[in-house]
RNA sequence: AGGCCCGUAGCUCAGUUGGUUAGAGCGCUACCUUGACACGGUAGAGGUCUGGGGUUCGAGUCCCCACGGGCCUACCA
């Protein structure tokens, strides 16, 4: 069965087939009744507007990692997906789409508005899934969920209306973050700080009916239009006699009282502060204590109103320009000083944020948060209802962030979304909050009752993400067999917005949390340490990157990358790297059918080389026993199976990656293929057949190692293996066990021994830059110790092969003292290259003496610390025997390196003679 | 303002409870197109772990200070 096979990997070659083959033939649709634990993680629901990018890239690689992973040994798996309706990202991605085609959405309505959305998300909104299908992550489709989709809107409402009867959710009027652009309210977190070069302009307000001025601070000038009051602290002198007397207000001509409070800084700006209520948090707060009026002197969109007088009408920052100017005619600016502070930010739109008083939904946190502390305060491993935060600072964080919580304003004032249950009726606004669409006022009995308009915060419904979409309130199937979930992964970035709420909301609807441990993976930032931004223009687009590497490549890439805590910045050399790594897994299997065709001309049948009961004895005996190379290359992949589920369960993906990365590379080809070539080829035929089972159970444990990592190329060379022969795909396990069998310490001394040895006369032969690295030559070996004489002689074949050798002769100390050439040493042994051609002889003294001053320096160190009476008394036992052992070899070493420079000085000394 | 993180080879980063001569990938140098792979092979060069102080028998690893970089939270006008 003669084998087509290309050189190259080619991943866009095989990749859309096997994305196709696993969702059609659903494999990884979840069943409830299946056997084993549950392994069960839903999707961080991406936007869907969206369409993939790097984070995601990166996130859906580490959950695919680790659910293929559990799927494969034997975990009873579910990986749920799905998109969130994303109430203010999507409805600005569909305004400006209406616009573009001349399409003002107001002039549509609500309904058509809200229609036109929905056709958009059936249209477009399925990009990010269809991406998702196309990189192969194994979730199951049947599941596949939207936070905007009618069972989730029964959950929200569900929701709502309980945490009001509970008085958790109310109505109140306060001072909000509002966005002038998105035209809605925001939340505290949607509210980005940026820190920005601003002014402090002093300005002189006269004090009514005496000469006086007085003169406050602002960083906003346009504000002071809606002022009601000027403010010092009621001790300081300079102004206690200002204190109950009138202020006018420049522009305005408006009379306002100028008060004492305490929540004036006497240090900062000029110790006066114009209060306005309308427009700052902390002058609201002082207008309440001093019943001052709140004059809101903007429209929504943060131009000037009809309380701004002749400035009515312009934007803010016009207005600001054309105040300081008027101010400054009027000779009332005193000065203008240099300020930084932190303004807010929209976090969707950019925009600088308004402070505003508006009427808003809020839902209470304190209360809430409490158990959702406890949770995560109360963590111990196997501890019911406790949830472990990785990595650890991000625990601090999360705890820090829920103890200092406030409440949530949850309306928003958007079309797309989850409209808020709230009816209010037409006679005394009475408010009725109701599962269903209520009929009459539940207060006054009122029949003409209007729905609020508004929409709940996106995070909301996603809040309520791992149980909403498993079927709560009801107890289905599902909830029972997948609630809590396993695990959540997703960026620190979204902590407080999104994990934090889930936390809170899953305990206190469902009793449990809604996962027992929440892994936060790291951003993906640029060259400049930016998080990569599609917005900015800064980011990869992960889909072409996939094109042009591999999918598979590009996990393996990102996994390599992932140690916990740590930001990522991605290189087109990384992704290189580990295409060469998909390359190299490629032509290691495209070696074995190569040669297998050879083979089976010789009469084997596949079924003899790979049936499970081939792979279950592995690795199989030549001659009545287990060959070295054999032994130590499954001891080498227990050790690496062992590795690898260590470093998953803790989240440690780039240990894991470089774990199998090393193995498959370093070992099993580097080392095991070619040791073992030429007894695939061998006469022998008991030999070769060994040698071909273990080859083929070594690479089976391989690929399915490998595949949580790099599924397409695994799944594609797995089909191709003659033990897959009718199997449906490798990616319903098993995963490799570290059999116990296969451990075995003697093996991995022995061939590192014999590494050891290799590398030494390959580095001796490296040295001569006259010899042909083809060319055979011959080697001594000596040793003082039996076992490593035996070791060497029974592998000598091998030895010879790999570094090249006509010969390797095993002599005694005398015999290879006798001979000329090159020479390596260590502590256990001496190896010597005859060659006629003489080294460098200066190159040579300098390298010797390089290593003898580090010999010499370690063992100095050494000596002087085993001298030490305390080091003595106080280190462990373990830490001195190997210090000791270890200074003993350095110093035999060092012996040996020594008599090579003697003989050195002395052959050039002899030349210089002659 | 408070809190957190980072500073290790030319570059990007690992380094689990402090313990024997600090690792990887890329890049670099030399040699090799050997029947799996040049997206390859072999050998090598290259860091005293930002600086200073401290704890300790022993510190890249713990503590303090400084410098440099980043992030988060926050109603100082």
């Amino acid at each position: 069965m003669a084998r087509e096979i290309a050189k190259a990997y080619q991943p866009q070659q095989i990749e859309p087939h096997w994305a196709e083959f696993w969702v059609k033939q659903a494999l990884f649709k979840a069943d409830p009744n299946a056997p084993g634990p549950v392994f069960s993680i839903v999707i961080p629901p991406p936007n869907v507007t969206g369409s993939l990018h790097i984070g995601h890239m990166l996130e859906h690689t580490e959950i695919d990692i680790l659910t293929r992973w559990h799927r494969m040994r034997g975990f009873n798996t579910l990986y749920l997906p799905g998109t969130d309706h994303a109430g203010i990202s999507t409805q600005r991605v569909v305004v400006k789409y209406l616009a573009d085609q001349g399409i003002d959405y107001h002039k549509l309505g609500r309904e058509e508005f809200e229609k036109r959305v929905w056709k958009w998300k059936e249209e477009a909104g399925g990009q990010i899934t269809q991406q998702m299908k196309g990189i192969g992550e194994s979730c199951d489709w049947s599941r596949e969920r939207f936070t905007l989709s009618p069972e989730m809107s029964r959950t929200v409402r569900e929701v709502f209306v309980r945490l009001y009867e509970e008085k958790f959710i109310y109505r109140a009027t306060g001072l909000v973050n509002w966005c002038p652009v998105c035209l809605t309210v925001l939340s505290d977190l949607e509210v980005a700080h940026e820190e920005r070069q601003g002014h402090l302009w002093h300005i002189q307000y006269p004090v009514v009916g005496t000469k006086e001025c007085l003169t406050v601070a602002t960083t906003r000038p346009e504000t002071m239009l809606g002022d009601t009051a000027v403010a010092v602290h009621p001790e300081d002198e300079r102004y206690k006699h200002l204190v109950g007397k009138k202020a006018l207000l420049p522009l305005m001509k408006r009379e306002i009282p100028i008060i004492a409070d305490e929540m004036v800084d006497r240090e900062f700006g000029t110790g006066a502060v114009k209060i306005t209520p309308a427009h700052d948090p902390n002058d609201f707060e002082t207008g309440k204590r001093h019943q001052l009026a709140e004059i809101d002197v903007m429209t929504d969109d943060a131009h000037m109103n009809a309380n701004a007088g002749e400035y009515a009408g312009l934007d803010r920052f016009e207005a600001r320009k054309k105040i300081v100017e008027d101010l400054q005619a009027q000779g009332l600016l005193l000065k203008i000083a240099d300020h930084t502070s932190a303004i807010g930010l929209c976090e969707r739109s950019k925009t600088i944020v308004e402070p505003r008083v508006s009427t808003q939904w809020f839902c209470k946190m304190k209360e809430l948060a409490a158990p959702a502390i406890k949770a995560v305060e109360e963590y111990e491993p196997g501890k019911a209802n406790t949830i472990l935060i990785v990595p650890d600072n991000r625990r601090t964080e999360y705890l820090n962030w829920m103890h200092n919580i406030r409440d949530w304003t949850i309306s928003r004032q958007l079309w797309w979304g989850h409209r808020l249950p709230a009816w209010y009726c037409k006679e005394h606004q009475h408010i009725t909050v109701a599962r269903e669409t209520p009929a009459k006022c539940g207060t006054c009995g009122s029949t003409t009752l209007e729905q609020d308009p508004d929409v709940l915060d996106t995070w909301f419904s996603s809040g309520l993400w791992p149980f909403s979409t498993l079927g709560w309130p009801e107890k289905t199937v599902d909830y029972r067999t997948y609630y809590p979930t396993t695990l959540l992964i997703t960026g620190y970035d979204i902590l407080f917005f999104w994990a934090a709420r889930m936390i809170m909301m899953g305990i206190h609807f469902t009793g449990q949390v809604p996962f027992a441990t929440v892994y936060l993976h790291a951003l993906v930032r640029t060259g400049t340490g930016e998080k990569m931004s599609k917005s900015k223009g800064t980011g990869r687009d992960p889909v072409a990157l996939n094109q042009q590497y591999g999918t598979d490549a590009m996990r393996f890439c990102l996994a390599s990358m992932a140690a916990p805590g740590t930001d990522i910045i991605l290189s087109d050399d990384k992704l290189a790297s580990a295409r060469n790594f998909a390359n190299k897994i490629w032509n290691a299997a495209r070696f074995l059918f190569v040669n297998l065709d050879k083979f089976e001309q010789s009469g084997a049948r596949l079924e003899e080389l790979a049936s499970p009961e081939v792979r279950a004895k592995a690795p199989c005996a030549a001659g009545g026993k287990i060959p070295l190379v054999d032994a130590w290359l499954f001891a080498r992949l227990a050790a690496t199976i062992d590795m690898v589920n260590d470093a998953l369960a803790n989240y440690r993906f780039h240990e894991a990656a470089q774990g199998v990365y090393q193995f498959f590379w370093g070992d099993f080809c580097d080392w095991y293929i070619e040791w073992v070539k030429p007894e695939l080829q061998s006469a022998d035929r008991e030999r070769a057949t060994a040698a071909w089972k273990n080859l083929f159970a070594a690479l089976d444990a391989a690929l399915r190692l490998l595949h949580p990592f790099m599924p397409f190329l695994t799944e594609e060379l797995w089909h191709q293996l003659p033990q897959a022969a009718g199997a449906n795909s490798i990616a319903l396990g098993p995963f490799p066990e570290a059999e116990s069998r296969w451990k075995n310490a003697d093996a991995l001394r022995d061939v590192a021994q014999i590494q050891e040895v290799v590398t030494a006369l390959r580095a001796i032969r490296a040295e001569f830059r006259q010899l042909d690295a083809r060319k055979k030559v011959e080697a001594a070996f000596s040793t003082a110790d039996r076992a490593t004489e035996g070791l060497i002689r029974a592998n000598r074949e091998a030895l010879e092969r790999f570094a090249v050798l006509s010969e390797l002769r095993i002599v005694s100390k005398d015999n290879f003292d006798a001979q000329s050439g090159a020479v390596r040493s260590t502590a256990a042994f001496d190896v010597r290259v005859v060659y006629a051609e003489t080294v460098d002889a200066g190159a040579e003294k300098t390298r010797l003496r390089r290593e003898s001053e580090g010999l010499q320096k370690a063992i100095a160190s050494k000596e002087r610390q085993l001298g030490d009476k305390t080091f003595r008394s106080r280190a462990p036992e373990k830490i001195i025997k190997g210090l000791e052992a270890m200074l003993a070899q350095q110093k035999i070493e060092l012996e040996k390196l020594q008599r090579r420079l003697g003989d050195l000085d002395g052959d050039s000394s002899q030349a210089a003679g002659t």
